[in-house]
DNA sequence: CTAAATGCAAACTATTTGCAACGAT
DNA sequence: ATCGTTGCAAATAGTTTGCATTTAG
């Protein structure tokens, strides 16, 4: 695995942050200063193809990057802050009602964060 | 409501497909020669924002568009096939597991598809 | 008559690719 | 020497925007 890599999969994994790939790049940037976006993407890629972090489609936003541990997402439909949260398992619920086994599943849950609530 | 979000919304409701914008105007074309591209995303967002229609973003495919009434989706880890599927409603366990209350969720379901088992 | 819808071209954002150079084994 | 990694520039995919024109209420 090459350098970047493992810097990249260090700033996910040491960061709550939920990162697109520019702002990984700029992350990186400050230490490393001589790498390109293109290599940003190259590796983030291969990280997710080696199943070591989790890309996160959005809705018109760019896509974001994710420990690969398996677990849930809070999404605030208003400002659209998203935070790492586990609900309870639903593998078997899902194969029970779905008659066949799963690989995995994605479920993200919508609400108002607390600070637009107040609003 | 303009003449084309009719008719994208007509084959939105009419087709289970989850088709891409791309492929919404490819099919709008054949009856309406004239229509652009511009005018299928215009649409599509307008009925987004509207809720009369869902937009899916995939993992490294473009956006797919889907009737708004609740449900899930199934969808298969090696072609992407994608469908409709209900599960029981988790609304309620979700808010009792938050311990607060919740506005909707997305739930994708991860399998192979019965063609993708045979192999 | 007015506001909304459309066509068209250009712009833009996010991401990928090809290729040459580099670096570690 | 070889192979994976990187930098760089260009290309691409998907989508949005500005503006003039058309259409429908």
């Amino acid at each position: 695995m090459g350098r970047y890599a493992k810097l990249i999969l260090e700033l996910i994994n040491q960061s709550e942050k939920h990162m697109t790939a520019e702002q990984l790049f700029l992350e990186l940037k400050k230490t490393e200063p001589k790498v390109v976006q293109a290599t940003v993407y190259n590796n983030l890629n291969n990280l997710c193809q080696k199943g070591l972090i989790r890309k996160l489609s959005m809705e018109n936003s760019p896509d974001r990057y994710d420990r690969s541990r398996k677990h849930d997402h809070l999404v605030c439909k208003n400002c659209k802050a998203l935070s790492d949260i586990s609900f309870e398992d639903l593998t078997d619920t899902l194969e029970h009602q779905l008659g066949g086994s799963i690989l995995s599943y994605d479920l993200k849950v919508f609400y108002l964060c607390p600070k637009c609530r107040r609003e």
